[in-house]
RNA sequence: GGAGAAGUGGGUGAGUGGCUGAAACCAACAGUUUGCUAAACUGUCGUACGGGUUAAACCGUACCGGGGGUUCGAAUCCCCCCUUCUCCGCCA
């Protein structure tokens, strides 16, 4: 969430922002969200007025008391009561005010970056790197979904059984490359000083609010109705909020953690051809690492974390590309983001496999994540986070990238952590 | 799940209706003293919103787990919720 104050003081520079998202009612938003700010503050000062009115009156009742002049106080109480009904009304008009307001905020994105170029949507996307040769695979090379029946390591029509479309099993080798990803993907993360963390995999509403999964977007997360929780979609969620309402010393900083979880999303109305197999599920497992930075070392924060991503695809062996995403096709949340996609040889088509960003100010906003800077003020911090990496795609690039007459051949560095060189 | 107790500022903790945004101590920060460190001493030390100012100063309102209520006035009384602790029950 955008602060006011900061509409406020840079009207035009948020409108050129917000212009490059393909925004359409981003003046008539902005300019709704200053009429509400304006209506709140003028409704704030005959509250707060009427407030310090009924303050002084009551001290003076207090001292009439003291002295023992009852009859006065008396008096004087008698000509408060009609104050108190004015003082409520005007308390809830500052309440509603407040409410528009925020409920305005709420459907305002963050303003994209100096650097993120214009654009409607995938097509307009900076393809700013490039990395590794292209499979050549013979003709009769297999889809992923069809090689993971021919090895019987994954297995969707199990997942159908016992819980519905979209919750593969992983069998044997199958299940243990997925192991063998997350135990690297960990100990990689930990060699470059994030923390490991292992949150919980429901929050609370408040943590949804907390990151911006609210109030927007709860028809992508599953809900527990009987306990009010929600199924987290990324390890972001908790991770993130474990930093709500806190105000940091500089000594904490910056913070790095990465954390290990499967993610949960409905996906509701996206499902289609190009989503075979592993392209898309609804419980996925995904390691996140996740950043808490001072503003201006915050992009410094979002190139090291890119890097250490290339790095880990690299090491992988995969193909892969890196986009600067367009205003269009950016998340609501964020100001930055680059996406990785790596090839995948029998599909032959790219697979997002990690999403970088750089939130700003726009989730510490929300989240009440403040330090206090080197002059003694409040601040809010930056956060960031990017996947590294998510496991589904990953494992079909494999699969199909490595796919030989003799079997699949895992990826050197993999190899300590399975402990098999090939799946035949 | 049942019964009881408790939740106050970064921490410990005082405060049972009015002059308490909140004692005291600790921590932190700035300074004095000091060859350095330590100790001692002095001072500062919540947040949000609003008004005000070139900027400050300054002023107002709100906040003592969260929400509601009683009252002229609530950290203090009442109700609901959340959390923690103790005992019991259950159980990986």
């Amino acid at each position: 969430m955008l602060q006011v104050t900061r509409i406020r003081d840079e009207k035009d520079k948020v409108l050129a922002g917000l212009r490059k998202r393909n925004l359409k009612e981003a003046d008539l938003l902005i300019e709704a969200a200053l009429d509400h700010d304006k209506e709140r503050r003028r409704k704030q000062v005959f509250r707060d007025e009427a407030s310090a009115e009924l303050n002084v009156l009551s001290a003076k009742i207090g001292g009439l008391m003291k002295e023992g002049k009852k009859v006065e106080a008396e008096e004087l109480r008698a000509t408060i009561s009609g104050k108190k009904e004015a003082i409520k009304s005007l308390e809830e008009e500052v309440k509603q005010e407040e409410a528009r307001l925020q409920e305005v905020l709420y459907k305002i994105p963050n303003v994209p970056a100096e650097k993120v170029p214009a654009g409607q949507g995938a097509d307009d996307n900076l393809n700013v790197h490039q990395h590794g040769a292209l499979p050549s695979l013979p003709p009769d090379a297999l889809p992923h979904w069809e090689l993971i029946k021919k090895y019987d390591i994954i297995d969707f029509d199990l997942g159908v059984k016992i819980s519905g479309a979209g919750f593969p099993v992983y069998k044997g080798k199958g299940a243990k490359l997925q192991r063998a990803l997350i135990n690297f993907f960990l100990d990689e993360a930990a060699g470059q000083n994030y923390r490991e963390m292992q949150p919980p995999i429901v929050v609370n509403e408040a943590s949804g609010y907390g990151t911006g999964q609210l109030p927007d977007k709860e028809g992508q997360m599953y809900f527990i109705n009987a306990d009010g929780l929600y199924l987290i979609p990324t390890a972001e969620v908790p991770i993130t909020n474990l930093y709500r309402d806190l105000i940091l010393e500089e000594r904490d900083l910056p913070i790095r953690n990465v954390g290990y979880t499967p993610c949960f999303r409905r996906e509701a109305g996206s499902w289609g051809a190009h989503v075979r197999g592993l392209n898309r599920l609804h419980q996925f497992d995904k390691v996140e690492i996740v950043q808490v930075r001072k503003p201006e070392e915050s992009y410094a924060a979002l190139d090291e974390m890119c890097a250490y991503v290339q790095g880990l695809l690299e090491k992988l062996e995969l193909p892969y590309r890196k986009l600067l995403l367009c205003g269009g096709d950016m998340g609501f949340n964020s100001a930055m983001t680059y996406d990785f996609e790596v090839f995948s040889g029998a599909q032959q088509r790219w697979l997002e496999v990690s999403s970088v960003s750089n939130f700003e100010t726009f989730q510490a906003n929300r989240l009440r994540l403040r330090y206090k800077n080197k002059e003694g003020k409040m601040e809010l911090l930056h956060t960031l986070n990017g996947s590294a990496l998510a496991l589904p795609r990953i494992v079909a690039a494999i699969l199909e990238n490595n796919q030989t007459a003799e079997g699949i051949r895992i990826p050197k560095i993999l190899q300590p952590y399975t402990r098999f060189d090939r799946i035949d």
